[in-house]
DNA sequence: CGGAGTTTGTGACTGCGAGAACAAACTCGC
DNA sequence: GCGAGTTTGTTCTCGCAGTCACAAACTCCG
C-alpha cells in the first residue's frame, strides 16, 4: 500500500511548500485572509488556529491542514503571528500585488460591480469598463469612462490585464468570453447564466445568482415535507401513502 | 450495531425517489433545468443524456446519474422527453410554485438584484425591498417601494417569506441575518462578506465576488510562475506549446 | 534547568463524489 | 416477431476532502 508513486518528480520532502495546494483549500485562503485583516484591524498581533478559525467560521483542525500546505508557518504552544501569516497567504495566492482587471457589460450588475470597494481593496484594480450598447460609451461610471467593446484587445495589450469579469446577457457571454480569449486574457469570472466552452489554460469561474436561490429553495422545500411529515406522522405510522 | 437510529424514517427500498438527493447533485439540478429550458426554447422535444450533458457542461455519466437520484424519468434507447423532465426537475427543486423573496441593503448590488430578471424567471418573487438608510425609504426600485428595515418582521409575516438576500456591508450583515431568523426566515443568500453565524434549521450560502477573484488570482499566479518556470528550463524536453 | 501546559503540524481513517463500464430496456427495420 | 442498435440506470473503483487524534515543539513558571 505505498501510495507514494503517484507524484511528478522527485519524492524530495514531505510536501514542497510551492507545489499542489488542493483546490479546497484555495477556495478558502481568502477567507482567512479576510479573517486575518479583520484581527488585524482589531490590533490583534497573533492568534490560535482555534481563534482563527471561529473567525473565519471553519474547523480548527481544517484551518491547520489548510495552513500547512502553504508551509510551517505558526509556533507551536504560541499559535500565528497575524501580519506574518497574512503575508504569507497574501504571497501564496497572489495578491501581494494589484492585478488589473476588467469587466465586459455596465448594466446594472456590471455597475454594481464597477462601484465594488472589495475588488480594490482586497488586490484588484478594475482599469477598464467595456460595454457594446452605444449609448453607453463615455459616460462615466465609478470615476472610469465606459470604452466600446471593440477596444477590449487593445485594453487588454496595454494594460497586461489577464483577469476578465463578464456580466452581460447570457446570449452575448460565450462571445464577450471568446474575445477575451483571443486577447490573451486567461482567467475569466463570470455573471452569465451560461455555460461558457473555453481553450485549456483558461480558468473560469461563475457566479449564479438564480442558481443560489434555486438551491436554497430546495432546502426550504424539503424542511416544508418535513414538517408537514411530522405533523401527519402524529397519529399515523403511514408510508404506504405514496402513490405512483 | 444497527445503525438504523440516524434516519427519519423507513428504509424502504433501495433509493426512494424523495430521499436524500446528494449535495453536490443539488447544485448541479439548477444547470440541467437551464438547460432543459433553453432546449424547449428552441423547439427541441427531447434529448439524450450526451445533448444535455453537453449543454449544461457536465459529463453524461455525471448527468445520468444525478437524473436517477429523481427517478427514472428517462426512456432507454430514447432519452428524455424535455418538458416532463423539466417538471420534474422544478417540482424536486420546488421551483413550480414563485417563492417571495426579500432584499435587504439597496446599494448598488441590491438595486442590481432587484433589477435582475432571473430571479423573477426562475422560481422567485422579489416581495420588498428593505434598507435602514432613511433617505433611500420612498423611493422607487425596480418597481418596488423602498422600506423601512424595522417593517421586516410585519413584511415576513404578511407575505410568508422564508428566503432572504442580504446585501448591506460586512458590519450589519449579522444584525440583518439575525433579524431574519427571528421574523422567521429560514434561508438566506448572503452578499456580505461576512461569516454569519444562524441557529441550526437555517440554511445560508454565501456569494462572495472578491473571493471568487482571489481564487482566479491564485491560479493565475501559477500559470505565471510555471510559464517562467518553462522558460527557465528550455533547454530540457519541452513540452507541448499552447498557441496562445 | 526541568516539568507542566499549550498549540501546531501531520498521519490515519472515513465518507462522498467523479468517472468508467456494463446490464437492462426500448425502438426500428425487416 | 425478432435481432440489431441505441440509450438509460446502476455498479464498481478510485481519488479527494473532512475529521480525529496524537506526537513534536514551544513557552512559562518554579
Amino acid at each position: 500500500m505505498t501510495a507514494r508513486s503517484t507524484n511528478t518528480g522527485e519524492g524530495s520532502g514531505a510536501h514542497d511548500p510551492h507545489r499542489d495546494i488542493p483546490e479546497a483549500t484555495v477556495a478558502r485562503l481568502p477567507v482567512y485572509l479576510r479573517a486575518l485583516t479583520s484581527l488585524a484591524e482589531r490590533n490583534i498581533a497573533s492568534c490560535s488556529s482555534e481563534e482563527l478559525a471561529t473567525a473565519a467560521g471553519v474547523n480548527s483542525a481544517k484551518l491547520r491542514k489548510d495552513l500547512s500546505y502553504l508551509g510551517s508557518y505558526g509556533t507551536r504552544g504560541v499559535g500565528y503571528d497575524v501580519d506574518y501569516l497574512s503575508y504569507q497567504i497574501a504571497r501564496e495566492i497572489g495578491v501581494t500585488h494589484d492585478w488589473p482587471v476588467i469587466i465586459v457589460g455596465i448594466g446594472n450588475l456590471g455597475q454594481a460591480l464597477a462601484n465594488f470597494s472589495g475588488f480594490s481593496s482586497r488586490g484588484f484594480r478594475t482599469v477598464a469598463l467595456l460595454d457594446a450598447a452605444p449609448q453607453m460609451q463615455g459616460q462615466a461610471v465609478a470615476g472610469l469612462e465606459v470604452r466600446p467593446f471593440a477596444d477590449l484587445a487593445e485594453i487588454v495589450a496595454a494594460e497586461q490585464v489577464s483577469i476578465g469579469v463578464i456580466s452581460v446577457p447570457a446570449t452575448a457571454a460565450q462571445d464577450v468570453a471568446d474575445a477575451m480569449v483571443g486577447a490573451g486574457i486567461s482567467s475569466i469570472l463570470n455573471f452569465a447564466p451560461a455555460v461558457l466552452s473555453v481553450p485549456p489554460g483558461v480558468d473560469v469561474r461563475k457566479v449564479d445568482l438564480s442558481i443560489e436561490l434555486q438551491i436554497l429553495a430546495y432546502h426550504e422545500s424539503r424542511k416544508a415535507a418535513e414538517s408537514a411529515e411530522a405533523a401527519a406522522t402524529v397519529d399515523n405510522g403511514s408510508e404506504e401513502g405514496i402513490t405512483a
